[in-house]
DNA sequence: GGCTGCGAGACTCG
DNA sequence: TCACGAGTCTCGCAGCC
């Protein structure tokens, strides 16, 4: 392999200008991950048989060396084809320099990697280790102790677009023998450009509103820290607080700590702990107070208590910490994290903004705004999973059920609870229909968490027994009813674990596969729900680069998708183009994928995220 | 005594 | 043993200087 080290116009023009070839592999360096700080330092190019690094810090042809690079992005036959390890990254940094149109066929070997086995790490140097047996592990450090122009550093900096080119080599003949081709090229790929757009634009953050709610939860926590121990006869001291000057409790109970809450529940209050935790020892969670909701004022309390703190220290509290200046947050979203396919969002966790809780009700996602003159739509899919399950299992009545409207959970619940209304009641067309779905609600939203959902989870009557509080022959009784009404599911299920069992892995409407190689009972549940969840996520990747479309055909709309979550796309768009913005995200998000059952889209605008939804 | 790393537990979302 | 997929925070303990 030939490396060259670049630093000057004519130099980087020589090198492309001598290239013969149809595909590169390309990296870039830059001084920040982050969109709104970074600035390229250099880029790396391969072809396969010699590489080279340009590097353009604190270079007086940055600016040439950039715009020729621009121009080769969409005119250079070498640049037809574009290989990067974590694509969005590098079409950010580009986009960030000017490079905004980058029209090559793209090719990502960190997304080719997690299709190919999606249980092992995709960082390049993992991969170049472990599938290339590259041992070479010269770090950013050792190699500018050499000198820029040293073949050290030179190595260095070309190794990440020559691993990648050969990465690539491997990658695509393995995509098209496991059937993977088309998952990655038509979906996959397309979806890289919204990933690079979710990167560039972030969401917008009302800080003051922030800032505002924090005052107020702060202080709500405060106050409740001196009723808490109140309660229970808990001695303390106060102690002024420097910054706010208001009163603060000094005491060595920790209300935040589950083995002293086990303590006081236990102990000073007298009440049983059913619950345990995952190493058998008392559980505090959710599940315990709410059992014991109503029984003593601590805990009611204390449930309150424990939403504030998490509002406060999860949210409120950090989130300033990631404000741009321009008073954005971008998030990384993660494409090859989740083994199901789904993408993950952190720093922050834009997938986990809470919603508004009806016990101690702080809008939280008021505070995600659109900008001046703009508004959000917020979309999601109305019942997604069960029409993937319907679609995957062809059941007759989950079918009849969706093209008639007939409540499906409605239906379960009168069979498992021998409710005795008559079929034609079940379907939304027919006058009593609302009347009994609310005379029912209780039973229906029961059947509806507690059995039909956890069935898609893959639940055991074990699990109903404990979340219905029944014994495990009532709750197989329910489990049951649902697959004799719908015994396409049950049919769905067994094809979908005698597949595993064969194969070792299963895959997709969209031909992604989850590999399982130890075949317990909980790899099966996991097979089958990776059918539904794996399919649901391509969905979402198609339904986005669709809207992604949409918006670049109408730039006068201005739209930007801001964030993906699982089955929700949020645009921004220009107040006057809300009508037809709104149209073209129905009609991308519905027209992702044909199903036997029509996709359909609940959707609604406003200025601030929790009004749109 | 203070710092760091780590597992457990709890909580947020779909 | 027992319900799928994620990320983040705090507590409490172990180990280290």
């Amino acid at each position: 392999m030939i490396k060259s080290y670049i630093t000057t116009y004519q130099d980087f023009r020589d090198w492309v200008t001598s290239l013969t070839v149809d595909k590169l592999s390309l990296d870039t360096e830059t001084t920040d991950l982050n969109y709104f700080k970074l600035r390229m330092r250099g880029f790396s190019l391969c072809d396969g048989k010699k590489a080279c690094y340009v590097n353009v810090w604190e270079n007086k042809d940055r600016e040439l060396i950039l715009g020729y690079l621009n121009y080769c992005l969409k005119h250079h036959k070498s640049f037809q084809k574009l290989v990067m390890h974590n694509a969005p990254f590098d079409l950010k940094v580009l986009h960030k320099e000017g490079c905004t149109e980058v029209t090559s066929q793209i090719f990502c070997t960190k997304t080719a990697a997690h299709l190919i086995n999606e249980n092992i790490p995709t960082g390049l140097k993992y991969l170049a280790e472990h599938i290339l047996q590259v041992s070479d592990t010269l770090t950013y450090e050792q190699a500018e102790r050499y000198g820029y122009n040293s073949p050290k550093f030179i190595e260095y900096a070309t190794n990440d677009a020559i691993w990648t080119w050969q990465l690539h080599e491997y990658f695509n003949r393995v995509l098209y023998q496991q059937k993977l081709d088309k998952l990655f090229y038509d979906i996959e790929m397309p979806f890289q450009f919204v990933l690079m757009d979710l990167a560039i634009h972030g969401v917008q953050i009302d800080g003051k509103e922030i800032d505002r709610l924090d005052k107020i939860v702060s202080k709500d926590i405060s106050d409740m820290e001196f009723q808490l121990r109140d309660i229970v006869g808990i001695k303390y001291q106060t102690q002024g607080n420097l910054f706010t000057e208001e009163m603060e409790v000094l005491s060595g109970t920790n209300m935040r700590s589950s083995p002293q809450l086990v303590d006081i529940i236990q102990n000073r209050l007298g009440l049983v702990i059913e619950e345990k935790t995952d190493k058998g020892n008392p559980s505090v969670g959710k599940a315990t107070l709410l059992r014991l909701k109503g029984q003593h004022e601590f805990i009611d309390l204390l449930r309150k208590y424990k939403t504030a703190v998490k509002l406060s220290n999860g949210f409120l509290k950090p989130f300033p910490n990631f404000y741009d200046a321009d008073g954005r947050v971008r998030t990384s979203f993660h494409n090859g994290v989740a083994v199901t396919g789904r993408l993950s969002s952190s720093k922050p966790n834009l997938q986990q903004l809470p919603k508004l809780n009806k016990e101690y009700p702080i809008d939280f996602r008021a505070t995600i705004i659109a900008p001046e003159g703009k508004s959000l739509i917020v979309a999601d899919y109305g019942g997604q999973e069960l029409r993937v399950l319907t679609q995957i299992t062809k059941d007759k009545g989950l079918i009849d059920a969706f093209q008639n409207d007939k409540d499906i959970h409605l239906e379960t619940t009168n069979k498992s609870f021998d409710l005795g209304i008559p079929d034609e009641c079940l379907y939304s067309r027919h006058p009593d229909h609302e009347k009994i779905k609310k005379e029912n609600k209780a039973d229906r939203d029961k059947t509806k968490n507690c059995v039909v959902f956890p069935i898609i989870y893959g639940t055991t009557a074990y699990g109903v027994s404990q979340s219905l509080a029944v014994s495990e022959e009532v709750a197989q009784g329910y489990i049951d009813d649902f697959l004799d009404l719908y015994p396409g599911v049950r049919e769905g299920i067994e094809r979908c674990s005698a597949y595993l069992k064969t194969h070792k892995y299963v895959y997709t409407l969209s031909g992604r596969r989850r590999r399982l190689y130890d075949l317990t009972p909980k790899a099966f549940r996991q097979a089958f729900n990776f059918l539904i969840q794996g399919y649901s996520a391509d969905m979402i990747r198609l339904a986005a680069t669709n809207v992604r479309n949409a918006g670049l055909a109408h730039p006068e709309w201005d739209m930007k998708i801001v964030l993906i979550v699982h089955d929700e796309i949020v645009v921004e768009v220009n107040d006057e183009y809300i009508e037809e913005a709104k149209a073209a995200v129905k009609e991308g998000m519905e027209s992702a994928v044909e199903m036997v059952i029509p996709l359909t889209t609940e959707i609604g605008v406003g200025k601030k995220y929790s009004e749109a939804k």
